[in-house]
DNA sequence: ATAGAATATCTAAATATATGAATACTTCGA
DNA sequence: TCGAAGTATTCATATATTTAGATATTCTAT
């Protein structure tokens, strides 16, 4: 993947309202106060399959990571990998 | 506006391929190498309207700005605004 | 095995975005 | 003032995204 394509993934994970209000409330990777899928999709006033789509998008992206916890699963955001791409992307314009 | 919907305009206006193959061959403030409107359209191959669509795109997220001299108009970007603003969205990250 | 809980996938509808053609607007020089 | 060059706007169409409901899958406990 081109350096451009990889940024728009990036940056289109991160061009939705509800996906930042997401990566808001999901925890990083120590996972304290992490939550539940349903439990999110309440808080976050959308359906379960509709949040399912955006952690789906957010973990294509990279963003986000997961852990199976039985029947749980919980998602956490991979803080190192949004900087590494944010701190990339800065290079990446300035060195044009 | 939120932040939220601040960072989501700022990242849609990043998500889209051709807006950062457009961004990385603005000019900084500097403005050298700048490139007229239609010369720009014709480096990506799009059509000159498509692009004033881009470029208004990223207009409005403040993300590029342009000065006219004559007839031409000349794009740049505002890096120190797009600093400002990667650097405001890593901070709101980690302080949830 | 079976039931129930948690999450993911599929499907369809609504909405948003991207694109180019036609047209309008602006500026400069003759 | 008129014409030409450069850029923006309007409009219609094609494509992509968002969303919820229905359904499928996965895991656990009985």
């Amino acid at each position: 993947m081109s350096d451009v394509e990889q940024y728009s993934t990036v940056f289109k994970a991160l061009s939705a309202p509800v996906r930042l209000r997401l990566l808001g409330i999901l925890p990083g990777d120590d996972r304290e106060g992490a939550l539940c899928v349903c439990n999110l999709a309440e808080k976050l006033g959308i359906s379960q399959p509709c949040l399912s789509h955006h952690l789906n998008i957010l973990r294509c992206a990279g963003l986000v990571r997961f852990k199976k916890d039985g029947c749980s699963t919980f998602y956490f955001v991979d803080r190192s990998y949004v900087e590494r791409q944010l701190a990339g992307f800065r290079k990446w314009m300035v060195e044009r």
